[in-house]
DNA sequence: CTCAATTTTTGGAGAGGTTGCAAACTTTAA
DNA sequence: TTAAAGTTTGCAACCTCTCCAAAAATTGAG
C-alpha cells in the first residue's frame, strides 16, 4: 500500500510491449504523486493536506493529479483493486483438492508468517491506520473496499463451485472469511502498534486465527473442496 | 428511515420538559428538510440534487440545512444512530436466560414477521437501496454504518458478558451477527423488489436465516447466555 | 533531423459541498 | 415590554472535482 515491491520492469523479454520512455515516466509520475501524498497525509492528517499542496510538492499541476487519481482518497488507497481481488485470487489458484476456505485462510497464515503488510504487520502500518481512523472519508472508503472484497469473493465462490443462484451459503461464507481476515490483521496491527515483537505478534495472530477457525463450522471450513478446474 | 413513526409528541405528562413551540418548530423544520431531500434523491438520484435545491424546496437557506445536517449524506441517512444501536439494544433488553445471539436473531425474526423496514421489507425500500447503490458516497456511508453497528455490538457483548479484553470471540460473534442480519435483509429487499408477496418474502427470509443459523456454531448461538443484570 | 500524429500536461473557468462569522430575526421568560 | 437566548440568513471564502481548449512533450516515419 505504501511503497516497496513494484519494480517489475525487469520483465523485458516476456509477453509485454517494448515499454518506452513514455510509459515509464508516467509510472514514475504516478508513484511520485502517490508517495508524496501519502507522506503528507501520514504527517499532518488527511484533511489538513490539500490537493493543491500535493500537486505543488510533486511539481505538477492539480489537473495532473486528477489525471492519475479519480479522487483524493485514491491517493491514499492506491492498489485498491489488488486488495479487493486478493482472496479471490487465492481461491482461484488454490491447489487441487484444497477447500476454498482453506485457501483464503492459508494465504492469511502465509502473510502472517512473512510479516506481510497484508496481515497488518509492517513498520508504520499502525500510523497508516491511525490516519484512516481519524479521517471519516478514509474510513468509509475502507469499509467499502471490504464490502467489495466480500462481494468479489462471493462471485468467485459461485464460479468455482457452480452453486445455485439462490443458494445463500456462499454469500455467508465469503462474508465470514473476509471478516476473519480483517479481525486477525486488525489484531496484529494493534499488537504491532503496542510494540510487540514480530514473533509475538505472529504467534498471537495465528492463535486467534485458530480460535476463529474452531468457531466456524465444518460447513465453512470445507466449503468448496471441489478441485480448481 | 424514510418516514412513519415519529409522532411521539403524545409523551406529554411523562418525564420530559414542557416541549415549547420552539422545539416543535425545530423538529418540524428538520423533518421537512429531510423528507424533501429524500424525495428528491429518490426521484432524481443523489448526485443530481444539490443542497441549494433542497434548501430552496424546503424554503430555508442553505445554512439552515447545514444547521441540522452535518453533511449531504446525512440528509439521506437520517436516524443513523438508531440503526447502529438497534442490535445492541436487543441484547441489553433481552429476557433473562436468553443468549445474546438469540436476542439479535430473534429481533430479526420479529422484524421479518412484521414486514418491518428493518428487514428490508417495506414498499419503496428497494428504490431507497437502488439510490444508495448508484451513489458511491452513500454506499460508503452505509458500509461505515454497518461497521459501527458491529463495533457497538461488540462493546455491548463485552459489557454484558464481562469477557476478557483479549478474548477475540466477542469480536467475531458481533461481526457475524451483523453480517447475518444484513444478508437476510438484503435478500428480502431483493425478493420484494422482484415482486414477491410479503408472505413469500417472509418465508424465504426466515428460511435463509435458519440456514445461516445452522451454519453457525453452537459457540455462536449460545454466546452470552448469562442473564441480563 | 524534421514533421505530423498522439499523448500528457497545464491553465482557466466554474459548479457544488462545507465552514465561519456577524447581522437580523424570533421566541422565551421575566 | 424588554432583555436574553436561540435560530435563520447572507456573505465570503476554501476545497474538491470537472470540462475544455491551448501548450508542451514524445513518438514514429520519412
Amino acid at each position: 500500500m505504501t511503497s516497496t515491491a513494484d519494480e517489475q520492469q525487469a520483465a523485458h523479454g516476456s509477453g509485454g510491449k517494448p515499454e518506452g520512455r513514455r510509459e515509464r515516466k508516467k509510472r514514475e509520475t504516478r508513484r511520485r504523486i502517490s508517495d508524496i501524498a501519502t507522506g503528507l497525509f501520514l504527517q499532518r492528517g488527511f484533511d489538513a493536506v490539500t490537493v493543491a499542496e500535493i500537486a505543488e510538492a510533486a511539481d505538477v499541476s492539480v489537473n495532473t493529479v486528477y489525471n492519475y487519481f479519480p479522487a483524493k482518497e485514491d491517493l491514499f488507497f492506491d492498489r485498491e483493486e489488488e486488495m479487493i481481488d486478493r482472496p479471490s485470487v487465492a481461491v482461484r489458484e488454490r491447489e487441487p483438492g484444497r477447500s476454498a476456505a482453506d485457501a483464503v485462510l492459508g494465504q492469511l497464515r502465509q502473510d502472517i508468517s512473512e510479516h506481510s503488510l497484508y496481515a497488518g504487520m509492517r513498520e508504520g502500518f499502525d500510523e497508516f491506520m491511525r490516519c484512516v481512523r481519524e479521517a471519516p472519508p478514509l474510513m468509509s472508503r475502507l469499509m467499502l473496499m471490504q464490502h467489495k472484497t466480500a462481494q468479489r469473493l462471493y462471485e468467485t465462490l459461485v464460479e468455482e463451485t457452480g452453486a445455485a443462484s439462490d443458494d445463500p451459503v456462499p454469500e455467508l461464507v465469503a462474508a465470514e472469511l473476509v471478516n476473519i481476515c480483517n479481525l486477525v490483521s486488525r489484531g496484529a496491527t494493534r499488537a504491532t502498534a503496542e510494540g510487540a515483537s514480530h514473533e509475538q505478534v505472529a504467534r498471537q495472530a495465528l492463535a486467534r486465527l485458530d480460535t476463529f477457525e474452531k468457531l466456524a463450522t465444518d460447513e465453512l471450513l470445507k466449503y468448496a473442496t471441489k478441485p480448481a478446474r
